[in-house]
DNA sequence: CCTTTGTTTCGTAATTCTACGAAAAACTAA
DNA sequence: TTAGTTTTTCGTAGAATTACGAAACAAAGG
C-alpha cells in the first residue's frame, strides 16, 4: 500500500477513507439505519442483518474508525449514532467531487 | 463475503460498489485527473503517480469495472474518460444519501 | 457472589486487495 | 519482417478484509 501521502491532496485522502468506510453493503445499511433514527443499539441492527453479532461489531468498529458514527457506552448497551460533524465533512467532499 | 443480496436494497448495493471504487487514494486521484480534462492516456497519469504502470493499469481496470470510467482503444494508446452516465448515477446516490 | 444481558475481542481461516517486474499484446512505422 | 510504443496480463507475494464461534468484559439484578 502506498502511504507516501505526498502525492495526494488531503481531500483525496479523506475521500478515499470515507469511501472505504462505505465500501460494504452492511456498512451502508448501518448508515442508512442510523440516519433514520436518532440513535440505536447494536442489537437492533443485528436483528435485521444476516450476519453474526461479532461481525456486525467489526463493521461498527470500522465505521467508528472512519468517524462517520460514534458509540456512547451505557452498559450493557452501547448507543450508536451518526457523528454529524464528520458526516457533514464527508457530505461536502462528495458534493464537491461529484458536482462538476 | 455476504452475497445474500436479499437483505440489501439495490441502492445500498450500488452505493457500496461505487464507494469501493473510490476507496483508494490512487483511484480518487485518477477520477480527479480525468474530470479535469475531457480525456487522457494511461501514460499521462503514470507520470504523476509513484506507482508501477502495471499497478496503475489494475486501478484503471477496477474503475472500469465500477462503471465510473471508460477506456477507448486507439492503439497503441488507450483513451480514458469519465463515464458520464454512471457518474451521474453515483452522484445522485451520494446526494440522496448525504442530504438528509 | 453468581448469573444474566448486550456487546466486544480473540483466534482462525478463506478471500480479496495492492503491488511489482517480466512478459505478452496490439498496432505503427521503418 | 523487424523494431518500437503503449498498455495490459500474468505470476507471485505480502497485507488487509470479511467472517464465524468461543471466550472475555462490564454493569445490573437476584
Amino acid at each position: 500500500m502506498i502511504t507516501e501521502t505526498a502525492h495526494f491532496t488531503t481531500e483525496q485522502q479523506k475521500m478515499s477513507r470515507y469511501a472505504k468506510a462505505m465500501a460494504h453493503p452492511v456498512r451502508v445499511f448501518i448508515l442508512d439505519f442510523l440516519s433514520e433514527r436518532t440513535c440505536c443499539y447494536s442489537g437492533d441492527m443485528a436483528e435485521e442483518l444476516p450476519i453474526a453479532r461479532s461481525t456486525l461489531s467489526e463493521h461498527l468498529k470500522e465505521l467508528k474508525k472512519s468517524g462517520l458514527i460514534q458509540g456512547e457506552i451505557n452498559p450493557p448497551y452501547i448507543k450508536y449514532c451518526i457523528n454529524r460533524e464528520h458526516w457533514e465533512e464527508a457530505r461536502e467532499l462528495f458534493m464537491k467531487f461529484y458536482n462538476r
